[in-house]
DNA sequence: CATGAATGAGAATTCATTCAT
DNA sequence: AATGAATGAATTCTCATTCAT
């Protein structure tokens, strides 16, 4: 057996565990006690792989962010066209907020609330960087509004958390024809 | 004596210190203790006021939205043009958002998390009908897009908190020609 | 009107509001608040009749008790034989048991838990006196057991309340005949 | 080391706490902290041990009044005469009222109180059912009064706990020559 | 006399963290 | 590494009592 892969387990249980119980009750009312119990370990434990329970969060966090920001540059290359690789970012992330609904969600509770900090947050950003290129590459084309990389994002990547969100609480239902939709919208509000 | 100001004083800073505790900490590392202090009333005082700590931030969340939709209707008046009255309601969100900083981002903490619940939550959204109102003529004229008002609100109203949240964090500088700009940006994503 | 009697009946809705929360509730699980709630006074009122808490009980407790006495001495004189005598008051206590629930099982409360303290219920003992000379008169005649008054009360009156309890839970109910029958044990257990 | 000792111990002195502080103070001026600080252990502990407080004196009560019931049959067997019975039995009861005093109070201030439930206190009575079952062979020998086994218990038993109070309180002594006095008069009042 | 808002000490309970095993 | 009992500080909430009106 692979030497990390008992307490790689183990780990992978607690930020999962940690994932499900602060989405559904929130950090503060996420006792430590209960992670462990749901990742089938005892409390003393956790202590083991985790400093302490802010040390706990920042590092799914961080992970989070990273497969997430992994999952959003799948089959992309820098060789794309401006308004191809676009679309397929766009359309990596919006797969994930729709099948990692727990990740997505627990990422938007983070970046919506003070539970994890700047610094750590500043961390998880810095795989964007990428998408920041592309749309840089886009406005020297002339393709691509010459606004603040912050409108980009705001007015194209920042709505599907909103869709994601309704769909979570069962008031919308996220269909592939909505996801075309939601992409052609994106794509209009950035493009020149 | 007014019959309410010296009760109605103490409550307002009731609510003030909850949202501004709140915003730095999270609701639950908020405690009672610290809002009756930062309220200048003892620690039994809040409970005169309020049930207990969940109905304080229902109770601030819903005269919060309150404030936030009432605000978004200011000069806004039904026999507008659709274009025009899009355009008063953004700039009251946008406005609102920019002055009323610490009430903005309780209302986003509250939307992104699970401090209050569905019911509350949807108690709070009634005040926002004549936006979908407007929207729904606009898209019999043929000048707002035909999709769901969720992606309607995912596009051109949603952008304005990420904004503002990076505002916030001191990362961007919200000045009037980005607010322009930004508007623009959410007129042409819902625009035909 | 006369002069005490506004006071005296608030004072009296005091002393039966206690009565009522403390049997339901326990002495320590009664608020003052619901005390005056009950008694359709202010909180703060109750400090105009009783000093605090502890005099509040104490001086139901010596009132309750009064009553009973009083209540088990009713057509009751010196000249009475001795076994006539017994039969008055036993059936005087045992009625007032019966019809006075709320009062006798007030008064067991207090005299099986140390909410009211030593002195008190020295004083509220007092009264008692008539029946301890019947017995010692018996004793004298040679009817009555010269056995401790103590042991007189624990079997012949003492009993009453236990079946005062039962019927109180619903599990037993006391019939006029059931109360015969136990007259008739009260006076063999302590005659000759 | 023994599997239950150290956890037993700390129970045990749990239990013993509550019993003490609560028949000096009553239940509900009785605080956790002090039960955990007589106790020897950290307030905290007693919720390993006891759900709340309400679980506790249910707990407490239950093995209290197991040990009493217990004690109250030994020596005894269902082959002994009803009389002889009868003694073995009234006999053990006054020994524990009078040698586990602490216990003994606690009970009859439970017994007295709303401080455990209808449901507790019935399970607490089921080990009682052969001094009932001796008593109805009683009655059908003829040798017992055929009244209610309430009565019966009334005005043979439960006068002893009114004279284990009063020495209690320190107002009378329960001599050896004073229980059997006592015992006569327990047993004249219920045989025939 | 009467009120009831306000107080603040104190209660029950929870939970992050430690440490002996 | 792993456990989980134990801790005790911190939290929410209650309630006897006071006092300005």
């Amino acid at each position: 057996m692979n030497i990390t892969s008992k307490s790689e387990i183990k780990r992978k249980a607690l930020i999962d565990a940690t994932i499900e119980l602060v989405n559904n009750n929130g950090f503060h009312a996420t006792p430590m006690s209960k992670i462990a119990k749901m990742a089938g370990v005892s409390a003393g434990t956790i202590y083991l792989y985790f400093e302490n329970k802010q040390d706990l969060v920042d590092q799914v966090y961080l992970e989070v962010k990273a497969a997430f920001t992994s999952y959003a540059f799948r089959n992309y290359n820098e060789e794309m066209s401006v308004e191809k690789g676009f679309e397929t970012i766009w359309k990596n992330i919006a797969e994930f907020k729709l099948k990692e609904v727990e990740e997505a969600y627990f990422l938007s509770q983070c970046d919506n609330t003070p539970i994890v900090d700047e610094p750590v947050r500043q961390q998880g950003l810095k795989h964007l960087q990428p998408l920041l290129d592309l749309w840089e590459k886009g406005q020297q084309q002339g393709i691509i509004k010459k606004v603040s990389p912050y409108s980009l994002y705001a007015f194209s990547i920042y709505p599907i958390a909103f869709l994601m969100n309704m769909q979570q609480r069962g008031v919308y239902q996220l269909t592939p024809e909505h996801i075309e939709e939601a992409y052609e919208m994106a794509w209009h509000s950035i493009k020149n």
